[in-house]
DNA sequence: CGGCCAACCTGTGCGC
DNA sequence: TGCGCACAGGTTGGCC
């Protein structure tokens, strides 16, 4: 499900529960997931207290008190789910491999099916130099991606301007979905190149990019599969799709009369409308 | 260095 | 019912 939208919904829902809370348990049930999952992650969870949960890019950031910071990344198939104290315990499945329960006796599970998320530690001090988070460009609803940060990282690519909006270092947080929606409602090719949208095109692609991150955080993030909220509420930004998944529909811009296909690029699908998007 | 692809892993849905 | 293949929200190591 994570692209910046669920992975913002996601750590919106942990807020409540784990910001203030101690740590009484805390459970890897295997020893990796795209990289290792720290041995110490128990001892060093266990008696902790969680300040604060922030989100840089898809990566979710458990601030704790004694300077321990905990990755969390979702990759394609990552799951949080809650389970209230006071209600009946969890029953823990083949891909539940994150179990921690808080001193007020409410449990958080992380489930990843296809475990590509990741879950491993830095601190407070190593934060910005961290090899993960690094190297990520700015964050997309914040003031430092403007016009002239975006044209930089637009000028003198020559890959197309989806391959672009993908890499993580000239924005943050775009995944598939979103970059198909932004595209679609600039009215802008998938197929041309990073370059050729420096300009005017990126002064309309901008906002829109901002637009479409913003409508879809406050949609609850996009429900595909069976996909929930920490809480169990789905997400419902999927119905505002207007181009991903709708291969062989007609396109929805007023007056285009175009009909949405469907491309590979970069081994991913892309959804466009070749009629307006241009 | 930029660009591109295959690979990581599991599950599901479709055609035959 | 079963088999094989394509495909799924992400990232990256290795190759040209």
């Amino acid at each position: 499900m994570p692209e910046l939208p669920e992975v913002e919904t996601v750590r919106r829902g942990l807020v409540p529960v784990l910001e203030g809370a101690t740590i009484k348990k805390a459970v890897a049930n295997r020893p990796d997931l795209r990289l290792p999952i720290p041995a110490d992650f128990s001892a060093r969870l266990t008696g902790n207290r969680i300040e604060r949960l922030t989100r840089r890019s898809k990566y979710i950031l458990i601030e704790c008190a004694d300077g321990l910071v905990v990755i969390l990344h979702l990759g394609m198939s990552g799951r949080v789910t809650i389970t209230p104290a006071g209600t009946p315990a969890p029953i823990i499945g083949k891909h539940d491999h994150i179990v921690m329960e808080t001193e007020r006796g409410d449990i958080i599970i992380y489930n990843d099916t296809r475990r590509f998320g990741i879950l491993t530690f830095t601190s407070l001090q190593d934060m910005d130099t961290h090899p993960l988070l690094k190297d990520i460009g700015p964050e997309p609803l914040g003031n430092q991606f403007n016009l002239d940060v975006l044209n930089t990282g637009l000028r003198g690519r020559k890959s197309n301007i989806k391959a672009a909006l993908l890499d993580q270092k000239l924005v943050a947080g775009l995944g598939n979905i979103y970059v198909c929606e932004a595209l679609w409602r600039a009215g802008i090719s998938p197929k041309r190149t990073a370059h050729s949208v420096a300009g005017k095109r990126a002064e309309r692609l901008l906002p829109i990019i901002r637009d479409v991150l913003t409508a879809a955080i406050a949609a609850g993030g996009s429900t595909l599969k069976d996909y929930a909220q920490v809480d169990g509420e789905l997400g419902y930004f999927q119905h505002s799709f207007q181009a991903y998944g709708r291969e062989g529909e007609d396109c929805l811009k007023p007056g285009c009369g175009g009909t949405v296909s469907r491309i590979v690029q970069s081994n991913r699908s892309t959804f466009y409308c070749p009629s307006c998007q241009r």
